[in-house]
DNA sequence: TGAGTTAGAATGGCACCACCCGTC
DNA sequence: GACGGGTGGTGCCATTCTAACTCA
């Protein structure tokens, strides 16, 4: 399976959204994960080698990728329009995370209504970064449906766990940590959704 | 007085700096903020022209900058190192926002030994999205003095009235709220902190 | 009452035990510590302004030693032998913070034998690092005592407590640990020990 | 090969760092050791003539250079900086051994960013005296390479047996104890890393 | 050499408080 | 403005781990 992760803007959980998906995934069969972003987040992230899974650059992926079952690209920030076609064709399914945040859910809704002008429609949003205090979850997700706009039916919670994690360069999996474990059970729950679509 | 907003990283509070920060400033004199990320979060956040500043996009900026004592440009993320060493030159000012994130604090880092290698020293960071429960903020904060890099005094908490106000159109000065006070504070301190270099 | 520091080798817990028996003595009269050390260790762990009492470099400290009623001097790693002498005449009191450690031991010796040469007789030995674990503190102490050395009756323990301070730029006195309790007992009991001379 | 070792603070294993890669070189080619420390400690742990290969101090050891391949240099602690640039120049490579203390470290990357300044290049930290029940040396290892530090693989744990070994004059390799057969099995790899640079 | 004991450190669970959000 | 809820931090306790000592 191919899977490409897509925002048009920062911070919504990109990187820590690929690390997550490609542990579940790679439970299942092996799975690389390539970082196309010039940030390398998921490199620095696997900088310590604290991962189950390979992490490549996209320069250094082509030897792996034949060895593997599941790619996942972490693809770049704000990609140009030519590369989201791309990315789209070229994978069985983009990933869209997007936290409510107002701004952020105006540049993803920009993005689909690009993908609706082109027919792309092997997209997904996940919301991101949602905190449990907060209520724009709601709001959000009742816009994205009343739209029609494909979205999981998981949202990953805003835990201080995936923060942990990335400081140590595991994943929350294996980050034990008293109130950590529901941050890895929304991941799985996501990948659950993925693998049975 | 020239600033410019620049992160190497999304999400980081980049738009909701240039957009207080502006309203601080055009307390002050009259201010013009050119929004010059291709999102265009702050000509979004002007759309129902709540802002008392002026938004302009790069391109129409032109007519407007004479008439303005201050100019902040809120730069897109991960600008081109060319981009850098230009706004270096070309502002009083350049101040990069960061949460204690350790993925954000690792890219800020890195335009900071760009900046070092260059001898540009017009730089500040700017601690964001401090959720005071936590206390990753101090330890970032540790870092960075440890490490003798410019850093604002005050730092921005991770509060909900920065998103209600990006909602409304509004600042978080103009959201008469008990939450909005304090948020307005910061943003405040940090143009007082400004004004005194 | 003036106090220094010193010892021929390094890392013998110099700094800590400067730092622990200013904070000490600073219960009982305003203390001043002057970092001698070109390490200026004592000075990176005042840093962060979480100690009681002032620290300050040799050269910037001539203004504040008149306000101080207690003088402590971080002396430099292995000083010259006038530097020695000097010493010996402008303290009340020299403390050589040594491990149980053979090599330690055996500079310190040398040191003590150069004091003895030259009449000196105002310092005393301080066993510091001493892991109850093991039982070399015991035979260093013998042999101390059977050389007529003067010694503290009390020893500084090895613990990881001194670290955690020194990360946080505290003492262990404010350093809330469950097992760092004993840590700043230990250098309360020198403090007596030195009060009682 | 032309090593020497060096450190900004003392007590960091510098000498036993010597005295044990020079066991290890010498089982290569012949192997000498130049005691440069003031506090003569390599002499004196070479005292009872129990070592495998020569120990000579810097004024007496021009007559046996010629006769050794490897030539080992145990550097005194805090050398000026004129010093360290000659013992860049004139050595294959500085090994620089460093606790994962806080205050260790903090000279150690003072050290290190003389080094870049210089353009030298030809350094490699060695974290020693790393207590297994404590994980500051995973906080220190992090922190290295997140700076790009070159640092060896392994790490020289905190054993009695280094102690053991100095009482005796010997080294942990000809200590024929259950415990000195891990400490010898740590400097047998670094001793293996740096063979094969 | 090997097993048992001991000290100190880390870890995980639990109770507690602090902080911010939503609601009334 | 006061309350309840959720998450993060801290302190406390029991357990586990490593390495040192002791004794057979």
């Amino acid at each position: 399976m191919f899977i490409a992760i897509v925002s048009l803007k920062g911070g919504v959980g990109k990187t820590t959204t690929a690390i997550h998906l490609s542990t579940y995934l790679h439970t299942d069969k092996p799975t690389l994960l390539i970082d196309a972003d010039p940030n390398r987040s998921a490199l620095v992230w696997a900088r310590e080698d604290n991962l189950p899974f390979i992490v490549a650059s996209q320069a250094g992926s082509a030897t792996f990728v034949p060895k593997h079952s599941h790619i996942i690209t972490d693809m770049k920030a704000r990609p140009e329009e030519d590369d989201l076609l791309d990315l789209a064709k070229g994978n069985d399914l983009i990933i869209i995370p997007t936290t409510p945040n107002h701004l952020d859910l105006d540049a993803t809704i920009k993005a689909v209504n690009f993908f609706k002008k082109h027919n792309v429609n092997n997209y997904k949003i996940l919301l991101t970064k949602v905190d449990s205090r907060t209520t724009n979850s709601k709001t959000a997700k009742q816009f994205l449906i009343r739209e029609n706009i494909p979205l999981f039916k998981t949202e990953i919670p805003l835990l201080i766990a995936f923060e942990r994690a990335s400081q140590n360069g595991k994943t929350v999996k294996d980050y034990h940590d008293s109130r950590g474990k529901q941050a890895w059970k929304q991941y799985e729950s996501v990948g659950k959704e993925i693998i049975n679509l």
